[in-house]
DNA sequence: AGTCCACAGGAAGGGCAGGCGA
DNA sequence: TCGCCTGCCCTTCCTGTGGACT
């Protein structure tokens, strides 16, 4: 007991003497929402007179925000909500808004749990499954109608649940703002595809009449900027360089402008200095961060997918090292029989029951999807016409996923 | 120009688990 | 308890595809 106490003592002596080089963790989360935002003037006030008819009783037009990862759609979209609601407030009306992520998991990523969630999200209590559809329809109609007040609905990544569920759930909203008699339904849709409106039903276009928000990459100096004001609040003075933020700022500069990335990089940077004990942040922790990030995303991507998808990832690689290491193998690319051939006896090996080839073509269809891997469709002439495979991951990363699936399948 | 291959990918439906209401 | 509803994962069946080969 004496010696598991002084083991205690002496793991933990050093970081209790050592000084903290965070002052407040959270304003370095991309989650966190500024006083002040950055580069985004003009897309603020765009947004902002889109929904300004809200203050005074009006129905505001829909809304879809466009741009790629990390150019402030979230924040500036959650940021300008909170400011209406507190204006509305102090003027003793009402509004509502509810915030749902489409791309989450078993959240919002079915008609259904879409609904379940906007009801959750308002108080009600939703069974997971069990309910018919309509009657959700009908629930949220009532909740929304039982007093006179303005709903914004923010769908963030829109685009996944209508890839899954088809547009109909938008026409289906549009439908119930027509026939609300006291209150009324904005919904603002976040989005990173470009192409999203152009891909929706000539139906629901027209009945949608929503306004457009393109927000553009950031540059590394306006990264640099955002990254400057939430070092100030995030960490203590003097640990963070302009070197060390102009590095973060110019690798996420190279990621199409992404601010989450950046703002990552700074984090964990300090994450590691602070674990190493050193009192600021050098140039190699950012290099440290970088690939910490990088070998996270992937391993616990792959963690998480089902056996049958591990399987198969696992199948891929051990392919690829075949390919590699035969030098008779003179097409090098791996092909979806290929791939297939090889799961068979992984599974036969781990004592799985094989799935068909057609859901196997899926399940490299979802790899391809989350970034692990890449399949493009080829055609091989009169040989027929596959997937031609590679894996999509570093070096690192790569040896951490065969090991934690030799574990599983070897 | 027609044939052929090895799939891709859409559609339909089966089986299962789980919730609700009578 | 039972019937009805849902989502999810999967199979089966089918048509389509694009370029090498004949």
């Amino acid at each position: 007991m004496l010696v598991s106490t002084n083991v205690s003592y002496n793991i933990f002596a050093k970081y209790i003497e050592q000084e903290d080089i965070f002052n407040d963790k959270k304003t370095l989360s991309s989650s966190f929402i500024p006083q002040k935002i950055s580069h985004r003037d003009a897309e603020l006030n765009q947004m902002g007179s889109i929904l300004a008819p809200a203050l005074k009783g009006y129905h505001p037009n829909n809304i879809f925000v466009y741009g790629t990862c990390g150019t402030g759609k979230t924040i500036c979209t959650k940021f300008i909500i909170s400011h209406l609601q507190e204006i509305i407030k102090q003027s003793g009306k009402s509004l509502r808004s509810v915030y749902i992520n489409c791309k989450m998991k078993k959240v919002a990523d079915t008609e259904y749990r879409l609904f379940a969630q906007l009801l959750k999200e308002m108080g009600e209590c939703v069974p997971d499954t069990g309910l018919p559809t309509d009657v959700l329809y009908r629930r949220f109609f009532e909740r929304v109608d039982s007093k006179p007040s303005t709903l914004i609905i923010i769908l963030d990544e829109i685009d996944a649940l209508v890839k899954k569920v088809g547009d109909d759930f938008l026409y289906n909203l549009t439908r119930i703002n027509q026939e609300l008699k006291r209150s009324h339904i904005t919904i603002i849709g976040i989005t990173n595809d470009l192409s999203f409106r152009d891909n929706l039903d000539l139906r629901v276009k027209s009945s949608l009449s929503e306004e457009e928000i393109l927000f553009k990459p950031y540059n590394a100096v306006q990264l640099r900027d955002i990254l400057m004001e939430r070092a100030d609040g995030g960490f203590r003075p003097g640990v963070v360089s302009d070197t060390v933020l102009g590095k973060c700022a110019a690798l996420a500069a190279q990621e199409h402008g992404d601010a989450r990335r950046a703002l990552d990089l700074l984090r964990v940077a300090g994450e590691l200095a602070e674990r190493a004990g050193e009192p600021s942040i050098a140039e190699n922790h950012i290099d440290m961060a970088q690939q910490k990030l990088d070998m996270d995303r992937v391993t616990e991507t792959v963690r998480g997918q089902p056996s049958q998808s591990q399987a198969v990832l696992y199948s891929i690689i051990k392919c690829q090292e075949k390919a590699d290491n035969q030098k008779a193998w003179t097409d090098k690319r791996l092909l979806t029989g290929d791939v297939f051939d090889n799961y068979l006896a992984v599974c036969k090996a781990g004592g799985m029951k094989p799935l068909t080839q057609r859901r196997i073509s899926d399940l490299i269809g979802e790899l391809d999807m989350l970034g692990i891997i890449t399949a493009k469709v080829i055609s091989k002439g009169r040989y027929g016409r596959t997937r031609d495979i590679s894996l999509a991951v570093k070096e690192e990363p790569l040896a951490k996923i065969k090991t934690l699936l030799q574990e599983r399948f070897g």
